[in-house]
DNA sequence: TTGGCAGACTTTGTATACGAAACGCCGATA
DNA sequence: TATCGGCGTTTCGTATACAAAGTCTGCCAA
């Protein structure tokens, strides 16, 4: 409730609006209420929340340039479906990015830092607790994005807040049965690790979970047979390795 | 002008729609054919390239995604003004991804590639020697995002071209006088320790690169005093209290 | 002369309308 | 019976129209 607001409202980009349906469907995509695929037709979305189609193209045209979605032209609006590629290179990028900002991070943090952090970590296992697991993965990326805004460059807050809204979709989409609790921890760690203020703990801590991460999808290159078949008539790519 | 659809007609992304609007305003921006601050009015737009306001907006907006303008609620679009701080955060973000980009590049690069980057190479110096001074900007921020092409990672390629794109901006700002002769220089060195395949060389090249391009910007935070004030009673914190 | 206010003008925000392209269905034909 | 081509429906792409917010100018009063 009070969190969708929150994912938006940070304080790094006043300038960008963000219409109630931008946040909505956003938090709908990341949260795992709408599939990966699920077509977005116009007409419909203006109709639930009661806005013309001009606002919804916006809100698509933005949710678009965040990876979120996929517009194909004079097709429609598409959830997003990264590719196992894509989920790849995604988690190469955060293991250069996130390790670096998590120790910008543990060096300027500050005892209200810390704090945030600490509420945070609260929500997060309430959220598993209860069994919310969207939730929990929204809650999650979230963490990872309040590191980088208390390392405080910008540029590295788009970053992982980018790297993570796709992440959200790609765990959604490729993660294996395995246990939450141990990301928990990892977390918890980290955060030790910035209360300490040690930069090479919190890096190599961040860098270590997500390898750990990583670990829990499952990305080899077979799987739903369908999917490769449609993929490979589609022209989209065919080259890596083939299945029998 | 060839070049101009090369910058967004790169293989990496499809699916997004960019107008000739899109491209256009582009190209004027990074060229530097508009100055930073200058204000860009829907119907203006819309008469010039003969389309209505509806595509002028959208390709404000992505735009305005791409940091290259700045949206102000019920003001109109800007072209982007990043002050200071944002350029040395943006310089810190291509001294991190860079190097690594360069490596990974060095890594697998063909044949067929370097000479790429050689007949790139060429044209930057046409430009330089021609006296085109933003074209040769643009052929820069080009040259960086075809390593990054080379390196075959989609996600590093975004966001070295959208690093770029805001360098151009920054230089077109805060460039102090400087022989550019030195940059070409360093783009040759680069090719060469891609060509020799060396990771640690291309890494290590970039890296001095980068500190380079960024000793010649005048980031100190007094400078001109009339856009300083301009800058400080415009954007920073106006007084809101009325005037005794 | 200066400060404040009210009006018109300009520019953006949103909705609606119309044209175009794509998809699906159905019948005709080999 | 299977395939191909035409037609209708649906959805997107663009333009235009209207409403709201902001800005500027000119006037009046202190």
């Amino acid at each position: 409730m009070l969190e969708s607001d929150e994912i938006d409202e940070s304080e790094g980009r006043p300038a960008v609006r963000r219409s109630a349906l931008y946040i909505g469907l956003r938090n709908g995509i990341l949260g795992h209420g709408i599939d990966p695929g699920t077509k977005l037709p116009e007409d419909e979305l203006g109709a639930i929340y009661s806005v013309s189609r001009t606002v919804v193209r916006a809100a698509l045209q933005a949710l678009a340039h965040d990876r979120l979605v996929r517009l194909e032209p004079n097709r429609g609006a598409f959830v997003a479906k990264p590719t196992r590629t894509e989920a790849r290179e995604v988690f190469e990028a955060r293991a250069l990015v996130e390790p670096k900002v998590a120790a910008l991070a543990a060096g300027i943090a500050t005892h209200a830092d810390v704090e945030r952090l600490h509420r945070h970590l609260e929500e997060e296992h309430k959220a598993v607790r209860a069994g919310k697991d969207g939730e929990a993965v929204m809650l999650s990326a979230q963490f990872h994005v309040a590191i980088a805004e208390i390392a405080g460059q910008s540029i590295f807050t788009e970053m992982v807040r980018d790297l993570c809204s796709r992440s959200s979709l790609i765990i959604s989409l490729y993660w294996r049965r395995r246990d939450t609790i141990c990301e928990s921890h990892a977390h918890h760690a980290l955060v030790d690790a910035i209360a300490k203020r040690s930069a090479l703990d919190a890096s190599e801590l961040m860098t270590s979970h997500l390898v750990d991460l990583l670990s829990g999808l499952d990305l080899s290159e077979r799987q739903s047979s369908g999917k490769k078949l449609a993929d490979i008539l589609m022209g989209r790519s065919p080259a890596r390795g083939s299945e029998p």
